[in-house]
DNA sequence: TATTTATTGTATCGTTATGACAAAATAAAA
DNA sequence: TTTTATTTTGTCATAACGATACAATAAATA
């Protein structure tokens, strides 16, 4: 077998997981910039079709493993923030349920340059299960790298998000539902922000996450209170107003209190 | 269709063959029973080994149809409380790195009549995923019942749980864990208890599922500030004391405030 | 019948958390 | 020097919470 067929295959193996295998994972990929939310996805060749980057488990590989793995081939970054939300395994996802949706996947296929292409679509109703993982980058540190199959990976503003392939419109619903659970049981902003930030650029991000204005003064005290921030010297921003200080997360606080799981609620 | 092609499909179906993993279904079936919390667990016929019930995927059923089917056959309860917990998919969980289980089970199925090849498994070649939930049973309403493959179907209380097959007793540990969090979001006595109970049997099982006393006026407070209980007439115990109160859910303003899934913390 | 016992139902009290709002501080512009 | 915009800190009424006390009561006991 060629070197050219093998990363073919490999490719397709990648990018095709989930339609081929019984199990695969979704991750979505959340970034904040310019006070807002966005997720990481993939365009399709050809196609104006877009989805959450995912792939399949290699045999040797554990589910957390294939999801750090997809992560890093698509963002550049590891050691990162993920974690397991759900796993999609209803009888609906079969393939043959979304017939349209199938044929344009075939087109899709049909005009990449593979020996073969003409791959028996039989796959396609086998029924498939799929694991959801979310994780949280600060973006600017990414390096956004489409796949065999895609000819672009792009961040994509919350409000903004097109229809997606099969249901990972839901899946991104679900993976933004459990976030905000999680949100009570773990501050997140360390994986997010850079470095230092200000308080005010720590509540956007929690207003953006939670959808929702929080009160200024209250979340201040709030967060302070969970003695986990550094203050460090102030900004001075160019405005006409007071400069804000800037803060740090102090690591090994942090540590101990997501080791307590303490709840807090915002 | 090409000799070439065809070749290539097969390599293709024969490389992603060595991918192929098993999806199950694994229920944690908890009972509440003489103020104890106790877990359905089966043992295998002819070895002293006890698992939890679970099974497979079947080709058109979704992943939660399946947990329910299983519920069903184990318990005979229909249309009760079941939810997915967590999937887990690491790469320990292969048969081949534990050996000595798999003589076992391996000694199990060669006692067994198997003219049924789908009782095979592929347990010894295969990486397995398994999905995770949690059901909450009156277990007085239930009838035990074994499977194909074990020989008795016994209520455990959580502190006497012995060793499991494979990882199940961390995926014990993980239900109660994701339990106790859903407690905050979820009353959850309705399917736990008879239809009539005292405050202080509701009580009770908030303290056996969070393994800790609650201060009893307390708890009084805040279950009624909930409003979703009726007060019946008093139960006569024959005690030397005043008697208790019976109380009831409310069904329809238990569903709504579930509904408005309002956190409450204990 | 009166008293005792054990448990339940409810009230109270001090502390803390919370939401809404106000006031002081301050960097830069006018 | 004053104005402007925003940050930081403070206040205050209310709600929630943990701890404790006390009253109510069904049955046993004297």
């Amino acid at each position: 077998m060629t070197e050219k067929k093998i990363q073919g295959i490999h490719a397709l193996e990648n990018r095709l997981g989930e339609f081929l295998q019984e199990n695969s994972i979704d991750c979505v990929i959340l970034g904040y910039d310019q006070e807002e939310l966005k997720v990481l996805l993939l365009k399709w060749k050809f196609e104006d079709i877009w989805s959450l980057p995912g792939g399949y488990i290699h045999k040797m590989e554990g589910m957390d493993q294939a999801a750090h793995r997809v992560l890093e081939e698509r963002t550049g970054l590891t050691s990162i923030f993920l974690r397991q939300f759900y796993t999609f395994g209803s009888a609906g996802r079969n393939g043959e349920h979304r017939p349209e949706e199938m044929a344009t996947m075939r087109r899709i296929l049909e005009k990449i340059p593979m020996e073969n292409k003409e791959l028996d679509f039989g796959w396609f109703t086998k029924r498939f299960v799929t694991t959801g993982y979310f994780a949280l980058v600060d973006l600017r540190r990414t390096d956004p790298n489409p796949d065999f199959l895609s000819e672009s990976c792009e961040w994509w503003a919350l409000d903004d998000v097109p229809q997606l392939l099969a249901d990972h419109n839901e899946i991104l619903e679900k993976a933004l539902e459990q976030l905000r659970i999680h949100l009570n049981y773990l501050p997140i902003g360390i994986s997010l922000l850079p470095q230092k930030f200000t308080m005010r650029a720590l509540q956007k991000l929690y207003e953006a996450i939670l959808a929702r204005p929080l009160e200024r003064s209250n979340f201040q005290r709030k967060m302070l209170a969970l003695d986990i921030l550094v203050r460090h010297e102030k900004q001075m921003t160019g405005a006409a107003n007071k400069a804000p200080y800037l803060y740090s997360f102090d690591r090994s606080k942090y540590d101990t209190l997501v080791q307590k799981g303490i709840g807090f609620s915002f």
